[in-house]
Parts: structure tokens; C-alpha cells; sequence
DNA sequence: GCTAAAGTTAACCAAATGGTAAGGTATCCG
DNA sequence: CGGATACCTTACCATTTGGTTAACTTTAGC
């Protein structure tokens, strides 16, 4: 079994429990952009943005570039497979669980019988 | 496209994002547990513990039931399969335009060529 | 019925989070 | 060169989070 290292785990997943950092994660799903772009769809001030992108970028979700006197941003992550791994694995065993619950149940209605 | 209400993939993102709830969820796929059975690896108050199963509780990924003096834990959710979908549906997402890069570089290179 | 076990509630605390305003730096453009 | 644009930094604020201790309630068992 893989081992998730808990911090980067713990930074994916509270990078993710953000509205607007997903947002923001949909709008570079599209392509790179600036802080200032990103910025636009929502009613924040630009160091607001900034502490959002911030957060994405300590989860490795996104990267960034100085260029000139723009910041261009676009997604940058393996992170992504890590959750997702975490919550498949997670799953399976909870549904072996349930599984296993299943056959109890058919076993007393088959002792019942 | 599927609609994920925001707040319900906020709650489950961030009840995912530490590492003692993961643990929880984790001891749970094996089967139920009290209270105090969860809070036994864990150098930690009750109420401590109480706190983190209060909060998965609210993302639905744990369901609770008092028995007698006892309140029982087991997994409860179809939340996680949200998680999950939000996930993969991104992922598609962001493929799609790693590999519109990809063409895009081919262009260029027949382009030189 | 008394006592111990298991849980619950309330009050408190430090640190992190999500936001703001104000002011500074760097760079493009005419 | 000078101004506007785009970003950066700092300081500040309210709220939430993750934990504690202390005191209370309910139930199990002798």
C-alpha cells in the first residue's frame, strides 16, 4: 500500500475545501493566467487572490512565473492523483466493509431459513 | 455537468484535510466504534476526539447512534463518491488541456519543419 | 441505591484562515 | 522621463479550528 505523506495529503485536501480556490482551479483548467485575470470573476482585493493562489501553490496544485510585471499562473500537480488515490483506496476498503456486512446478513437469513 | 453544492464539498474536503479524522475514518472501514475506542491511538481528550467525529459527522462521512452509554461509530457516506467525482471530472479536465498543448507543440514542430 | 464508566457541555485558549486597507516596488508605454 | 499598471508586503481584523480543563448527566453493574 502506497504511504500519503499526511502533510502534503492534509494540504491537497484543505486547498480543495475552498469554493474559491476550486473556482480558480476550474478558470486554469482553461489555460494559464494572470493574477489579475483570476482575479476578476470574484469581488476580492488582489492580496486576497494572492493568499488563495498561495495556498494552491503549497499544495502543488499550481504553479507560477514572474513575467515582466505579470504573474502567470496554470496548474502544475500530481498532487491531484495522491487524493484521489487516497479517497479510491479509502473506498474500496470501506465497500469491502460493507461487503462483508452483506454476507453476515445473508448467512442469518440463511441460518433463519 | 454535475452541480456539486459548494458547502457540501467544502465540509468533505475539509474534513478530509487532517490527518487524526483521516485516521478515524480510517480505523472505522475496519468496523464500528464508540467514542472511546476511537480515542484510544490517540493521545487526546475525549472531547478532543468528540470534536473531530462532530465534524466528519457534518460532512456526512460518519454516522453516530447512542446506545445505552455508549454512542457507536461506522461509516455513513456517499459523500466520499463526490469527492471523488469532483476530482476525476478536474482531472479530466485539466488532461484535455495538457493534451491541446500537446498538439500544439506538434503544430509548431511540423510547422518549422 | 451507589459508584464507576462513558459521554456531554461549557468555557477558555492559541494558532490558522480569509479577508481588508495602505503603501511600496517594478515594469511597460508613450 | 513620467505615469499607469500589476504585483508585493505589511499590518490589521474577525472567525474558525483544534485542543484543553472542569463540571455535569446518564447508564451499567454490584
Amino acid at each position: 500500500m502506497v504511504r500519503y505523506p499526511s502533510s502534503t495529503l492534509d494540504r491537497t485536501f484543505a486547498a480543495l475545501s475552498d469554493p474559491t480556490r476550486r473556482e480558480i482551479l476550474d478558470r486554469l483548467a482553461e489555460g494559464p493566467a494572470t493574477l489579475g485575470e483570476l482575479r476578476r470573476p470574484f469581488d476580492m482585493t488582489l492580496p486576497g487572490l494572492m493568499k488563495h493562489v498561495r495556498v494552491l501553490e503549497e499544495a502543488q496544485l499550481v504553479v507560477t512565473e514572474k513575467k515582466g510585471r505579470t504573474r502567470e499562473c496554470r496548474l502544475g500537480s500530481e498532487q491531484l492523483d495522491d487524493a484521489a488515490q487516497w479517497i479510491e483506496t479509502y473506498r474500496r476498503r470501506w465497500e469491502r466493509r460493507l461487503d462483508r456486512l452483506g454476507d453476515y446478513l445473508e448467512r442469518q437469513k440463511g441460518a433463519r431459513a
